[in-house]
Parts: C-alpha cells; sequence; structure tokens
RNA sequence: GGCCCAUUGGUCAAGUGGUCAAGACACCGCCCUCUCACGGCGGUAACAGGGGUUCGAAUCCCCUAUGGGUCACCA
C-alpha cells in the first residue's frame, strides 16, 4: 500500500552550499534513505538574473563530496525528467493555462513600473502594498486581444477571498490561515519562467515527491501552495518544516553576515563527516544521549519526530569540538594522511619525519589549519625571548636553565642512538643525579629547541623529531643566548 | 504594521501531568604530566513573566513580553 518515499533537494545554482540547504539536503537524504526511498535532485533556475555560471556543477561536487548521493537528477536523468526547472518552461504554461480556464488564475498586464510606483506610493503613506487585482475581471475578449498583441503578460493565482486555509505539516502541527491574507501571487512571470510558488508545487507533483521538506521559511507560503494542489485536485505531500540554523546574533545564517558555508568549513579543514554529524543535530535530536552518528547510522537512527520547532543557533565551538573528537578517533595512518598537506606547508626540511610530527600532533589537533602554526617552529627556531625560559610551575629561572642546559648537552652528544626512549631515559637521569625536579631539566630544553611557550609534544618528543644535530645546535644558542643575557 | 512560528542553563538539547529537570559544548576547579593538549574526576548554570485547569504542571488553556520568519515578476 505505502507508496515509495521520494524527496527532493532542490537548491538554486547560486554558487556555493548554505549550511542550512546542507542540512535541509541531509535531512532530505536521510527520509529518504529511511525508508529505502528515492532522493531527488531538482534544479530551481527560474530566476535567471540570479543565475551563477558553473554552480551546478558546484552543486553536484558539493553532494558527492557530502555523500548525499541522489537517484535522480540532471546528471544522472529518471523516470520523471527533466530535472532542471528552466528546461520544463512549457510544463508550467500549460498548468497555468488550465488553472486560468478553471477560473483560479487570471492574466494580468500590470507592469513591473507601475506596480513598483504603487507600492512606493502605499509605503510613502505607511500602507502594505497589496496587489489591487486590477485585471482580475478584464473581460476575455481584451484579455486575449491584448495578448495577440504581444502584450507582456503574468499569470497570478486568484485567491479566495473569504474562508481560511488549513494544513498539517509534520514538525509545526496544524496551521490555519484567513484566506484574506494571501495575495493574488503570480504563478507565471513575463519572461514565461514560472515564480517558485508554483514551479513547487507543479514539480513535487509530477515528480511524485512524498514529503516536502524545506525551511521554515515557507511556512508562511504553505497555504498558498494548498490552494494550488486543491485546484488541480493533486494529493497534499507531507511539509516538513524545519527550523531555521541562525548565527549568534540570532539571524538566519547567510553568506553577507559572514557565516560560513559548507565549503569554507572543508577549507578550513573541518572534515566532512563531522560537519554532516554536528548539522544533523542542529534542530534534530536522536532522542537519546548519542551523539556521534555515520550517515549510514544516521540513515536509520533518524526519525521526523526528532525534529525541533525552534531556530537553532549555528555553534562553530561545538562544531571544532566535534571536529577534534573526529580526529582523535581515526587511526594515526588516516591523520597523517589528511594532516600531510598542512604539514608540508610549514615543514620543508626533508629529513623530518612527518609521520612522527602528525603522532604528536593528532591528539592537539581540532581543525586541520590549526597545523602549521603548531608545528612553524620546526624548520627554523624563532627567535624568543629568554624570559621564556622563567617557568613558574617548572621551578626554573633564567639561571638554573642555564645550568640545566649545560649539564643536558654533553648527556645528549654522548646518546649514540637517537630515540625517543634513549633522550627521555638520558635526561631523567641527568634530573637524578642533579637532585632536581624532571621539569628543571626538561623545561630548558624544550624551550631551547622549539623557542615557544607552547609546543605539540614535550622536549623528548620534540627533540627526537629534531634529531640530534639540530638539536644540540639549539641548545647550544639557547646556551649562547642564556650566557649573553648573563653577561 | 498584518499574519505565521517559536521560547528549558551562554550554546545544542532530553523531557509529552508526578524526575532532586538528563546529557553534550563552553566555562571553572582538581588529578595525570617534560610545556600545551589528550584523558579522568568534580563544579557553576535553565523551564521568559502572569493568570488559569488539576490533588499535582516545563508539560494543557489564555494573556503579556521577547525573538524569529513572511508579506517580490527571489527561492
Amino acid at each position: 500500500m505505502s507508496a515509495e518515499v521520494r524527496t527532493r533537494f532542490a537548491p538554486s545554482p547560486t554558487g556555493y552550499m548554505h549550511i542550512g540547504n546542507l542540512r535541509t539536503a541531509l535531512y532530505e537524504y536521510l527520509i529518504a534513505k529511511k525508508h529505502n526511498g528515492k532522493f531527488i535532485l531538482r534544479i530551481e533556475d527560474t530566476d535567471q538574473d540570479r543565475y551563477v555560471e558553473g554552480s551546478v556543477d558546484v552543486i553536484y561536487k558539493t553532494l558527492k563530496i557530502a555523500g548525499l548521493q541522489h537517484d535522480e537528477g540532471p546528471d544522472i536523468g529518471g523516470d520523471y525528467g527533466p530535472y532542471v526547472q528552466s528546461e520544463r518552461k512549457p510544463i508550467y504554461m500549460e498548468y497555468a493555462k488550465k488553472l486560468v480556464e478553471m477560473g483560479k488564475a487570471y492574466y494580468c498586464f500590470c507592469s513591473k513600473e507601475m506596480l513598483a510606483e504603487e507600492k512606493q506610493k502605499c509605503e510613502a503613506e505607511g500602507r502594505v502594498f497589496r496587489y489591487d487585482r486590477h485585471c482580475l475581471n478584464l473581460p476575455k475578449e481584451e484579455v486575449e486581444a491584448r495578448l495577440a498583441a504581444g502584450e507582456p503578460f503574468v499569470i497570478r493565482q486568484k485567491m479566495p477571498t473569504e474562508g481560511s486555509t488549513t494544513f498539517e505539516d509534520v514538525v509545526y502541527g496544524t496551521i490555519t490561515v484567513d484566506n484574506s491574507e494571501l495575495e493574488d501571487q503570480i504563478l507565471i512571470k513575463s519572461d514565461g519562467l514560472p515564480t517558485y510558488n508554483f514551479a513547487n508545487v507543479i514539480d513535487d507533483h509530477l515528480m511524485k515527491i512524498t514529503h516536502v521538506v524545506r525551511g521554515n521559511e515557507y511556512l508562511s507560503s504553505a497555504p498558498k501552495y494548498n490552494l494550488l494542489y486543491e485546484a488541480f485536485g493533486w494529493e497534499v505531500p507531507t511539509y516538513v518544516h524545519v527550523p531555521l540554523i541562525i548565527n549568534e546574533e540570532g539571524r538566519k545564517l547567510s553568506k553577507r553576515a559572514g557565516d560560513p558555508s559548507f565549503e569554507d568549513l572543508l577549507e578550513k579543514g573541518y572534515l566532512v563527516e563531522a560537519i554532516i554529524n554536528y548539522v544533523a543535530l542542529l534542530g534534530w535530536s536522536p532522542g537519546t544521549n548519542e551523539e556521534f552518528f555515520t550517515l549510514e547510522e544516521l540513515c536509520r537512527v533518524f526519525d521526523i519526530h526528532g525534529i525541533n520547532k525552534s531556530p537553532a543557533v549555528f555553534d562553530i565551538n561545538k562544531l571544532t569540538w566535534m571536529n577534534g573528537e573526529y580526529i582523535r578517533r581515526m587511526s594515526l595512518d588516516r591523520f597523517h594522511e589528511i594532516a600531510l598537506p598542512y604539514l608540508k606547508t610549514a615543514i620543508k626540511n626533508p629529513a623530518i619525519d612527518l609521520k612522527k610530527v602528525s603522532r604528536i600532533l593528532q591528539p592537539r589537533t581540532e581543525v586541520l589549519c590549526d597545523i602549521p602554526g603548531k608545528v612553524d617552529f620546526i624548520d627554523e627556531l624563532p627567535d624568543y625571548d629568554i624570559e621564556l625560559y622563567v617557568h613558574k610551575k617548572m621551578k626554573t629561572t633564567l639561571e638554573n636553565s642555564l645550568e640545566g642546559l649545560k649539564a643536558a648537552l654533553p648527556v645528549l652528544e654522548a646518546i649514540e642512538e637517537w630515540n625517543e626512549q634513549n633522550i627521555h631515559d638520558s635526561l631523567v637521569s641527568l634530573a637524578e643525579r642533579m637532585g632536581v625536579k624532571n621539569g628543571q631539566i626538561m623545561w630548558p630544553v624544550r624551550t631551547a629547541i622549539t623557542g615557544k611557550a607552547v609546543s605539540p609534544g614535550g622536549a623528548v618528543e620534540i627533540a627526537d623529531i629534531l634529531g640530534k644535530e639540530e638539536t644540540i645546535r639549539r641548545i647550544k644558542a639557547g646556551i649562547d643566548k642564556l650566557s649573553a643575557h648573563k653577561k
């Protein structure tokens, strides 16, 4: 009995993927896959002015990267094509004319300029502009004559003036709106292409979409769509309006406000899996305390009823944490693989074992782009302030640091097989012999060889990575630096 | 402004009449420790306000406040 579940992702080709769009696509994908249904890609390019060259490819690429592979779409075809709205132009006109015949729509010849003027006037008077239905009752002959004369026109939906329209949304429940609130919206624009408001209804029906998932900014338009479905006698799909994702200012996420797109996040070194996982949890809860899910797990666990009604703030902080969690959970090999490009930007010295660097970096990395800044001291010792040697907790001073370095130097020089174990044992036993805390040796050494207050890994690990020769060179430089200060 | 929607800690959120109101991020403290992280343990912090309904409300109803969305030949 139950028909195949079909959802659709219907982006406009504007060039990049909003986080909100990504989440919508994700939910659509999950709803379809959970029920072994189909996930369809449709390109909404009815606004030629906003068309951005090449952005359709961006959409394909993004879906692929995100792992949200569609089952039907412009690039792979399907039984309900074409999947690009501009290629469906005649279809919309045909249905619009049907509505005109049914008396549910009408031709309008009011020019854009005229309406804009009207609108301005209204606003100047502080009133809200509303189309005055100027063309509603034009005589049929006049309409035909003007059409024949080639006059530009639009087709408007004729809204009922009385009563109300009610629709059901799975997330928001029953919503009723007075029909008097509805404007005679434009269905077909003067360029012959449909508006979104018309195209989405026609396409969703013809493409047999069962669950319409979209941002809650469409909630107030939904009654108009219902009226169209009713006019055609079509079954209304299940509406799933999802809460908005907002930024810390409480506004809808937008590129203009500097909010990151999916691409921006990837570029910053966030992992696809972490982004998907985090975004899934923005406005949806599995109902358990679980919060790590692979895409496959989400397909299983996702449930429409877990979708929240209230807007969710996009918290880059938590995404960053989650990204770090993903990094820590992966194998060293995998981490090394993805860290490598970032390592190479900061480390040019071929003698460095980058795998070792990855090993100390993995538990300390939350976002990949942080990597270069953490390891920049490896190629070249930075010019540091000797005050770095003074560390209260390590109980180090300029004086005992100098002593520590001087004592460490021959010990390190004596190491024949340069590895972590030997470096560690040598330095620890040195501290023991001197009767000082490990830190009093380790801190000066670490400082001398990194030149930084903070480094990934301690003295031993860094010394191992730098190699004996370079370590000794830096220790000597440290001794010189401290001695020079002493005069 | 009209209409629509929302309101649990700073953030994400569980909760569908009876809980000491979960959990996570962030923050703070302690432990671990050769820095910083990681890890472990603990802590601060919330039902927007006011009326009802009820033996009993975060949960149901009304009002107020606040926030958001929408009012295009954009989607």
